[in-house]
RNA sequence: GGGGAGGUACCCAAGCGGCCAACGGGAGCUGACUGUAGAUCAGCUGGCGGAACGCCUUCGGAGGUUCGAAUCCUUCCCUCCCCA
């Protein structure tokens, strides 16, 4: 166990937290000197992190650096019925294997951020799977249905007369029963997560237990700078990210993120942040500029250093002197393509990837998206295609074509 | 159980017998410009096609009426509202 004492510690941990409900509750967990159990729980879905979930597993990685232990508990059954965002179905139940199977993928995934050494990853299915439709109800009746339509998802749907089926209702009772199931002492989430978070400080009171201390992380804005990031709405940044694309992305956020991202994504001190801040409003500091300390302080954060500044001089290469990459990505293309070492261009964009349909070619040739050796093609016509050869389409992407029997 | 309103392209949303591959917005793509993949402006955004107002496949599913349907009819599936 830590030396720290409970004080120091609730300073620490809630740095970066939006709420802590409670933090005198906190305190006295933290007081009674021994390891506390730290929930988080995760959507089988995703288990490709970005840098908007690493703001809660920073959070989490803290705790166990305290001497806390972690509890990942994936929501493997809750995903069968779906996760009540409205749009999502029900899913068929994993194979033991596939569970197997994501257990490693989770625990790869995680122990990038977290210290595996105090990492415990359990699956819902567990104890919900277990569950006769008798114990259903009686969990059911712990709560009411106003209760749970307080949850604003639901209210909204509601209100707006948007369907809402009745296993959605059950969905928080299920994430809540997860902190009996386990016993937790804090749960952490981010902020659309209060509701299901305080449902398990409800439930565990109403069964006994002692309730557990939630705490919130701020939700990461994606990069389209309205919804929050998402794989599935495909404005993330991945951890796993390579250098150049992480870079790369970061410099593509609104302006008006910065200062958040500053806040959230870096270690960069919070003195220093406002005084960036107060550099873009007084016109001091070129938003360029900040944009681009961002980028390279969130790459250097999961690449390092080096890899880091590579990411900003390629960048740099790229787009803002428009010269080609360091490094080209090699496409194969069969010779027997080829008639008389000459292929129709619309066809060589499909077959080296860059199109996906003959259409799309030819959209982008008459657009002048496509360039050849650094000459824009203006028209679709037969092109000799010799080993070596670079294709160009937009800014970012190139391929060297590769000649192959 | 009764009555009413709906299901359109990645999302939202027009269309309600031919001029519809289907208005508009969002998102995406390309170009210009630039501070970057940001902002702004412009064009494009089903597929096939050696430049077409040519062909093929799309408007919840399956049939039908018609020279011709996303638009009309039948039936099935799904959602919402009101009443019980």
């Amino acid at each position: 166990m830590t030396t720290v004492g409970p004080g120091a510690q609730l300073e620490a941990l809630r740095r970066g937290a939006v709420e802590v409900i409670s933090e005198e509750e906190l305190l006295a967990k933290l007081a009674r000197g021994r390891p506390l159990r730290i929930k988080l729980g995760l959507d089988p879905t995703a288990p490709d992190l970005h840098i908007g979930n690493a703001i809660v597993l920073q959070k989490l990685r803290q705790f166990q650096d305290l001497g806390h232990e972690a509890v990942l508990v994936i929501g493997d059954f809750t995903g069968l019925i779906g996760d009540p965002s409205g749009k999502a179905e029900t899913r068929p139940a994993l194979s033991p294997e596939e569970v197997e199977r994501n257990a490693r993928t989770y625990r790869d995934q995680y122990s990038l951020i977290l210290d595996p050494a105090r990492t415990r990853v359990v699956f819902n299915s567990e104890w919900l799977g277990k569950m006769k439709f008798y114990d259903v109800i009686k969990l059911a009746s712990r709560t009411t249905v106003h209760r749970i339509l307080e949850r604003d998802d639901f209210a909204r749907r509601y209100a707006d007369r948007l369907p809402i089926h009745l296993h959605e209702l059950l969905y928080p009772l299920c994430q809540a029963y997860d902190s009996v199931a386990i016993s937790a002492d804090v749960e952490l989430g981010g902020t659309d997560q209060k509701f299901n978070n305080l449902m398990g400080r409800e439930l565990q009171r109403e069964m006994g237990q002692e309730p557990q201390v939630v705490l919130l992380t701020p939700l990461l804005p994606g990069l389209d700078g309205v919804q929050k990031m998402s794989k599935s709405l495909g404005n993330a940044i991945g951890i796993t990210d390579p250098p150049n694309e992480m870079y790369g992305k970061v410099m593509s956020l609104p302006d008006g993120l910065m200062i958040p991202y500053f806040e959230s994504c870096t270690l960069v001190p919070l003195g220093e942040i406002r005084e960036i801040a107060r550099g873009l409003v007084a016109g001091g500091v070129h938003p360029r500029d900040a944009k681009k300390r961002l980028a390279r302080e969130i790459t250097a954060r999961y690449h390092g250093e080096a890899a880091s500044r590579k990411a900003e001089a390629e960048f740099e290469r790229v787009f803002a002197a428009r010269e080609r990459p360091e490094e080209i990505p090699d496409v194969e293309l069969p010779r027997d393509r080829l008639k008389g070492g000459a292929i129709r261009l619309v066809r060589l964009l499909v077959e080296l990837g860059l199109a996906d349909s003959n259409s799309e070619a030819r959209r982008l040739i008459s657009q002048g998206g496509v360039s050849l050796d650094g000459a824009r093609a203006a028209q679709d016509t037969d092109i000799g295609v010799r080993d070596g050869l670079l294709v160009q389409v937009g800014r970012r992407r190139f391929a060297r074509v590769r000649l192959t029997e």
